[in-house]
DNA sequence: TGCATAGGCAACTATATGGTTGCATATAGT
DNA sequence: ACTATATGCAACCATATAGTTGCCTATGCA
């Protein structure tokens, strides 16, 4: 897997937002999606595109609408492999700044 | 906590990388973190800025030096507050898909 | 004092990103 | 067949981002 599209995809608010509205009722078209954000349809569909880019969201043509759905894989794997380092890594690193900020002279 | 900043600060992978780094080993200074990376310090420079602002990184003058360590919070609580839900959702979201498509017609 | 080293600041450039508009295509329903 | 609806495609624009270079400041050390 690529994390990078998937940290990319992620890091803007509004695709953030499609991806919790997915999560929330799967299956919606994309006039649905489109619903609820202040701007065009076309904005809306170039996020939807880098969501399916990254994985996180697949799609199919049902008759004249677009029926999309949450794919949590990517971030499945995102929070085990890469997350997860740093959940296990906190009190080491606070432990050398703890030590660091009591030991100005090491 | 405003957790965009955080997002977009993990979208970039030399900010990524520099995150690892700190996680093996704390309390790097300026020009070690530059070392690996085929950019100039400067360029460095407004990565550990991004990644001070998102909260991810803290630094303390030492001297002539800068010091960096982690600070994996932000990092612990996107995967709490954010993350958590979409493992929670895959089942659910997966079910949501096979029936899609098993009953296209619904 | 003098010099080398570590870092800070600011201006500039190129490309990526997020948005728009206009028009085209395909399907549903009467 | 005809019309309305749902989506697709492409060009265009403004701003954000990621990088550079040049120069300045501060500290360590002989």
């Amino acid at each position: 897997m690529d994390a990078d599209p998937v940290f990319k995809a992620l890091a803007d608010p509004v695709r953030r937002a499609l991806l919790d509205s997915l999560r929330e009722r799967g299956g919606q078209t994309l006039g649905e999606l489109c619903l609820g954000h202040a701007m065009s349809r076309q904005a809306v569909t170039k996020h939807l595109n880098l969501l399916e880019a990254a994985n996180l969201v697949v799609s199919e043509r049902r008759g004249r609408e677009r029926v999309h759905h949450l794919n949590p894989v990517p971030i499945q794997e995102i929070a085990d492999r890469w997350i997860g380092q740093f959940q296990r890594a906190p009190l080491r690193a606070l432990a050398d700044l703890k030590q660091t900020l009591e030991n100005p002279d090491e």
